[in-house]
DNA sequence: CGGTCTCTTGACGGAGTTCAAAGCTAGTGG
DNA sequence: CCACTAGCTTTGAACTCCGTCAAGAGACCG
């Protein structure tokens, strides 16, 4: 049941067959119910989660009271607040299931035993880490140079089908401006 | 002259005299003299970069033809385009000295057979780049939820003293705005 | 000292926000 | 299986923050 997750490791670094089993002894599955929390604000994040099914998103709610998402993760992907992660301290995120979802969950408690024990799964780590880091780039990129409106139809293109998956509120917010102003968009293209 | 970044690694994870001895081997300093480059758009990016002594900027020109800064290297930071790196594409951006700068320099050549030998490196860049994953989530955070001029009395309060260190329009569009409102919000302070 | 690069200042315009109200949709319970 | 409700989306009008353009003032380097 981790074969999704077994699989994404290895596009990236090979394990031994013994590498994945000792690994899949400290994992374990979770599903979340649409609307329900891994993280909610002021909590200590305890885990990085891989998403086997579903989507879940990252957001925190602004001093005007109005929630604002800032990452979205789906199948296949890594989501987590690595600043909880990392210096154990409380969130300023919420992450939350936008569908019912299933995630692998890889607990920090045993984070650091399984590193050093599998090099590779810290190469792993490393790598997609870096990728993370492009992205993060491109993001920010585009935030700067391209309109709402552009934003809006260079993702829509980047991730197709996905704008159906999501309330627009979340979507909304994820590309930097509000609801409203989407909808807006939305009524030119028709 | 590599001490102060075995000095960073050592903040991180242990490595042993021969571990140090051995990567030493693997990196060269280089200057780059005020308004030079280390990369520009369309070559590969090879290396990745330590700053010693001085600051370096990523940016990139935009469709108008304006540069927009997307991000700062100070003493003891990491810089590079991951993505050019990674994949070994030409790059959409520019690496430039705003101050004469020494870095070490980490080429991408040697880095696959630098990380196997040491596993502890491995790690120290997957700590790394977790942190810079958690920065640009509150980066993301701070361009969303906070005006223009808030952002900038936020950057100036966190990072004091860098804003003399560099040109207002290269702050400016890493904030997010245009020179000329920058300083128009510098004029209401005074 | 002369030229280029950077910063300032002001008038105007536009992309996107805010607020409010009405229309729609989907989940829930009877 | 339908009706009800809560949450989501649409629409419009007024407003605001910030961009654009242009002209001038400093400041730095050769």
């Amino acid at each position: 049941m981790y074969a999704p997750l077994l699989a994404h490791i290895a596009r990236y670094v090979t394990l031994t067959t013994a590498d994945a089993d000792l690994l899949q002894t400290y994992l374990r599955q979770q599903t979340i119910a649409r609307k329900d929390y891994l993280l909610t604000e002021g909590q200590v994040c305890t885990a990085n989660y891989f998403v086997l099914r579903g989507c879940l998103r990252t957001y925190l709610v602004n001093e005007k009271g109005s929630e604002q998402t800032i990452q979205f993760g789906i199948e296949n992907w890594w989501l987590t607040d690595y600043a909880s992660l990392d210096l154990q301290t409380p969130s300023q995120f919420f992450i939350q299931a936008v569908e019912t979802t299933e995630v692998v969950v890889f607990d920090k408690r045993v984070q650091e035993e399984v590193l050093s024990q599998l090099p590779q799964l810290e190469r792993y780590f490393r790598i997609l880490l870096q990728k993370s880091a492009a992205a993060a780039l491109f993001r920010i990129k585009f935030l700067f140079s391209l309109s709402g409106e552009a934003r809006y139809r260079h993702f829509n293109s980047a991730f197709p089908g996905f704008v159906q998956r999501v309330p627009q509120y979340m979507l909304a917010s994820y590309l930097g401006f509000t609801p409203e102003f989407l909808s807006k968009i939305r009524a030119k293209v028709d």
